[in-house]
DNA sequence: CTTGAAGCTCTAGTCGCTAGAGAGATTAGC
DNA sequence: GCTAATCTCTCTAGCGACTAGAGCTTCAAG
């Protein structure tokens, strides 16, 4: 029998959070393992390379049903790869898409912070773009997400 | 009396949906409008400009909060506009280290992609690096939120 | 007068956790 | 062996900013 260990030592090496892991299982990203005698989830190394796909995908912000499918094509070393790699390839347009997008917020934000000079409220320009959408120089953005 | 006219109405030319501006009135940052006899919504200019101002401020990502500050400010317009200021620059401040948080994940997912040549999973570029945080070229990550 | 659109209230769901209550299990030190 | 501290357990509720839907009433046009 492999040697297991508790829900605190593989948050510990898996960098994740106790009550992450538990959301994990409920969610089905991660298996129900077994148990101890007094009903503690006892893991072995195969949770902890499961655990730290997960957490590394969600640093990479991949979703948790990405994730899920991710997960299942590891599982499935013979099937072709085309998924993972549209999967992958989805997600890095929408990366590039928010960063596009901030990036236009990100020059109407500076433009309207440099512009204040001013002291009152009455005459701010943060105050005075944000009523008059007319003053600010870009059109429509969609919301940010 | 001005002329007063329905939520539907509001919601076209705000351009918010009527559930969201029913949603603002209930956390209070729409005030509560006079009703018809048949208990309808009517509101009126003001609600117009107040309701445009939100809407601005959410296109350019302030949060609910601060967009509650920010509409408390406009309103007494002979104060100081530091808040205001302070409330636009540390926004800003938060995009620009969204922005570049998120071209470190481009740059790693770009990698991911660019390299997958081979066919099947077992030799899949996007599972292996997703599986080894090591393969990866870059440090943490804090969570993208 | 009828029909269909628009309005009303209320509840629940989204995503990815996080926080807390109140109980039981385990471990370390004495 | 006993006690205290630390883990762990389950369960529920909350975050932000909406969105969806059920089941009802009201309104405007023909």
């Amino acid at each position: 029998m492999a040697k297991s260990f508790t829900i605190g030592r593989l948050a510990k090496e898996s960098g994740c959070k106790v009550p992450t892991i538990r959301y994990y299982e409920q969610v089905g990203l991660m298996p129900l393992p077994d148990r101890s005698e007094g009903n503690q989830r006892l893991y072995e190394r195969r949770h902890l390379e499961r655990l730290r796909f997960i957490r590394h995908s969600r640093e990479l912000g991949f979703t948790l049903d990405d994730i899920r499918d991710l997960l299942l094509l590891s599982e499935h070393p013979e099937q072709p790869c085309e998924t993972a790699d549209d999967i992958a390839r989805r997600h890095l347009e929408s990366v590039r898409d928010r960063i596009r997008r901030l990036q236009l917020l990100e020059g109407e934000l500076a433009r309207m912070v440099g512009q204040c000079g001013q002291h009152k409220v009455a005459n701010c320009r943060v105050i005075e773009i944000l009523s008059d959408h007319g003053k600010c120089q870009s059109g429509d953005h969609p919301p940010i997400a």
